[in-house]
DNA sequence: ACATTAATTGATAATGGTTATCATTTACAG
DNA sequence: CTGTAAATGATAACCATTATCAATTAATGT
């Protein structure tokens, strides 16, 4: 329970098997001024090894693997800070409890919307608009901005329906 | 308490101001095979007088007004009803409850989409470049249920930002 | 009108994801 | 190394939504 030996091996740990590839994250995390931490950083590395959209639980469930010292609050704290510096999207997929999901970064992961089978819940990431997808949503935002004097920050886009396999088995 | 009472004077009330607009609603849930009780009634009065984007909680003190023997209960599961048959549409904007409105009409209400401000968390519907909309986010959803093999039923776009009086506040 | 019966109801308690508290620990600028 | 504000985690609280269940009621047939 004592920080050393746990903070020992997790950095050790840490730099070999984590810590790679989110330096932006670091970057953009310190720049607002906020303090680097073991969970956070292991938090940020669960994120970015992610395949999949990740509940609070399971990220806390993954980083507790690495670092046990970590609460669950923490993970909710953390991840609140990074949704609203925008390093992280949170989304409901009306699945009961949020989900998230690293943003797109500068030469990472790129943008993309959803579909959500309402049968099994998957959740399926696809980011190969049609162009004039991107164009008419472009075009959407500013005819809305203008007639409704809002400024679009950011949207939301996702399908429901159901997968191959749930529309097989006829649920 | 007893029903003659409240029975009586709701009928006749409810026969005055409300119970007109919606006997479309009405047909359609009796023909699903549910009951259409006073409560029902009430709840589907609200809604389609409802101007804005209501919360459980929201219905529930409305109907109370003019049907004091309603139980928040039932609310939630007459909505979820009216969810499942397809009349009421559920939303999530963000703000910690469900949002509930009615969905689209023969020649009722129209389909629509929202923006939603991040400061004052007012909604608001737009329908205007529907039909551009419409007709791109069609072919985008044959597009993707080809290539994922998705059955799409529904879709949920939401643009977020700063409406105009919050961003002269600059919040 | 009345009896029958399954659907519906509302009071209540329980659930579960998310937040608030607060004493303790820690990152980091100086 | 020190001082200090930021961050943490254990715990309790919060609160929207659900589950339970006995009582009521809408609808159907007589
Ligand atoms: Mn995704
Ligand atoms: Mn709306
Ligand atoms: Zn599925
Ligand atoms: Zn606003």
């Amino acid at each position: 329970m004592t920080m050393e030996i746990i903070c020992i091996n997790g950095v050790q740990f840490m730099l070999r098997e984590y810590g790679k590839g989110h330096k932006w994250c670091h970057g953009q995390f310190k720049a607002r001024g906020y303090r680097m931490t073991l969970g956070r950083e292991a938090i940020l590395d669960v994120l970015a090894q992610a395949n999949r959209h990740l509940s609070a639980e399971d990220i806390f469930m993954k980083v507790y693997k690495v670092y046990p010292n970590i609460g669950l609050t923490s993970v909710y704290r953390t991840l609140d800070i990074l949704v609203n510096i925008g390093l992280v999207h949170k989304f409901d997929f009306g699945h009961g409890r949020a989900r998230y999901e690293l943003a797109e970064e500068p030469k990472g992961r790129r943008h993309h919307h959803h579909l959500v089978c309402t049968g099994c819940s998957r959740v399926i990431d696809y980011e190969d608009f049609i162009d004039e997808e991107v164009a008419l949503l472009k075009k959407t935002e500013e005819a809305l901005s203008i007639k409704y004097n809002f400024t679009i920050m950011n949207h939301l886009i996702q399908f429901y329906g159901l997968c191959q396999i749930c529309r097989n088995e006829g649920k």
